[in-house]
DNA sequence: CAGCTTCCCGTTGGATACAGAAAAGTCATG
DNA sequence: CATGACTTTTCTGTATCCAACGGGAAGCTG
């Protein structure tokens, strides 16, 4: 037995990640985690034996961690081996918030153009009907708002499936994986004002709107709408950082702390 | 040493790849090859192992070659590990082609209304100039039609930095690894035809108009300039289709063979 | 003869051993 | 005191080793 398991088997006690997955995805998880939640600061230079000690596993899936966070963006390959973490501007977060509202806006046209399943628009028709319930009080609590952010992904997933395009489809949850960009990632903040209620039920007049559009083959206008969807996000994101000191996150968000200030 | 290696130093006398690249990039290179050339049909289950003996590194580089065409979208991980080669319909390749329409479109508008740098615009007439001298005579011979590839090439990349987002970039660039899908893929067919030539012509209009539109700061038209412009792509791609025998590749082009006939 | 079990082999996931290169530190000399 | 060369250390890249898992073939039983 290798010190490193050793290691590991003595900090397992604490409840990192759930023991099921392989020891890959751990190391991910917890790699990724361990990024976004600022403890590797942005640009600081990455060596996978510290991580290798960190987590208490080999080099190996390390290794393949750190090849998979590149390739999502989060960390950048340095030349002479080794990596850093990527620090972003507001403005790359802007343009990932862009780039997502564009994906879904071509997904939602092809689906349009090409027609969705009727299943599909029975299941989005109901996930909005859900939405509805759960923005039905005037002002949220904590479970009818995760209820909506769980609420917000289906749909935008069961959007996605609409298009039929696997192709187009991984490219955008590529995107939608950079910090962020995500449809629900903004959304967590200011979760109790009633402003924060009303953006939502803008955003889900939007989700009606553009079923419909998909629903009347009317491609352009369903692109159109998900790009303004998208733009519920940034603005939220402006907000945020207008509100917020610079460097101290909210609690609810702390990969914050990889927002850089200017380039 | 290793047997692996033995093979290999056997082997070496084959003009493989450039040996001045780490082992890892040249397993990178050779496997895409492997694949694109269609060695490896679609759907094949790859096992490590026969990648080990075919290329005669070590299991370390093959993973990490797997890992990276997996996120290519090239090869698709199966459930009980190992990777199958991924095969792609006539749709599929339209999609990629759409997507990358899309995201050129995207870039091109944001640099119309960010504005771009001078240099930039300065370089990509300059570009433009230059194809125009490789369009000048009537009939393409080989060297003017590999010049025109080539510059092609650089004046999309032009574009690309026009936009100044490394994220969407990047996107992008990934968007365009797919077979098929880079703004240069379907010129290479038919290149003496005279009306190939008159198909270059119609993108070299729209590469000048595109960039009209970026310096005039119209991002609108930009953007639908650059979608139309990666319908050229999707009308080759049909025409060639229809024109070849179903399995048989033009030489010019074997990974031809990845592409499925239905679903 | 069919269905179930069991065992073996092939394969992947994970860990480690080893070499070469880069960076950092140190010592000596101008 | 600074600078340059040398040494040491730390790191990544690569190869190999070990274990666990799954599939398939063979054999056993009803």
């Amino acid at each position: 037995m290798n010190t490193a398991a050793a290691e590991w088997s003595e900090a397992s006690a604490v409840p990192l990640a759930a023991s099921g997955e392989s020891v890959q995805v751990r190391a991910l998880l917890q790699l990724r985690e361990l990024i976004l939640s600022g403890e590797l600061a942005g640009g600081t230079r990455i060596a996978e034996l510290a991580i290798v000690e960190r987590l208490g596993v080999s080099r190996t899936p390390v290794r393949a961690a750190l090849l998979r966070l590149e390739q999502e963006g989060l960390l950048q390959a340095l030349p002479n081996g080794g990596y850093s973490v990527q620090s972003f501007t507001e403005r790359d977060i802007a343009d990932g918030i862009e780039l997502r509202g564009t994906l879904e806006g071509l997904l939602a046209r092809l689906a349009a153009e090409r027609g969705a399943p009727a299943a599909l628009l029975a299941q989005a028709r109901q996930c909005l009907a859900q939405i509805d319930v759960a923005l039905s009080t005037p002002t949220l609590n904590d479970e009818k708002f995760s209820s909506y952010v769980a609420l917000n992904s289906r749909f935008h997933a069961l959007l996605y499936d609409m298009a039929a395009s696997p192709t187009i489809s991984r490219q955008l949850e590529r995107a939608a994986s950079l910090p962020f960009a995500s449809p629900s990632g903004f959304v967590v903040l200011q979760s109790h004002s009633s402003r924060a209620r009303d953006m939502l039920v803008v955003a889900q007049d939007q989700h009606r709107q553009v079923l419909d559009a998909i629903e009347q083959r009317e491609g352009a206008r369903a692109e159109s709408i998900m790009r303004e969807h998208s733009r519920l996000a940034r603005r939220n994101l402006a907000e945020v950082l207008a509100g917020h000191a610079p460097e101290h996150a909210p609690a609810s968000m702390p990969s914050f702390k990889l927002i850089r200030r200017r380039s």
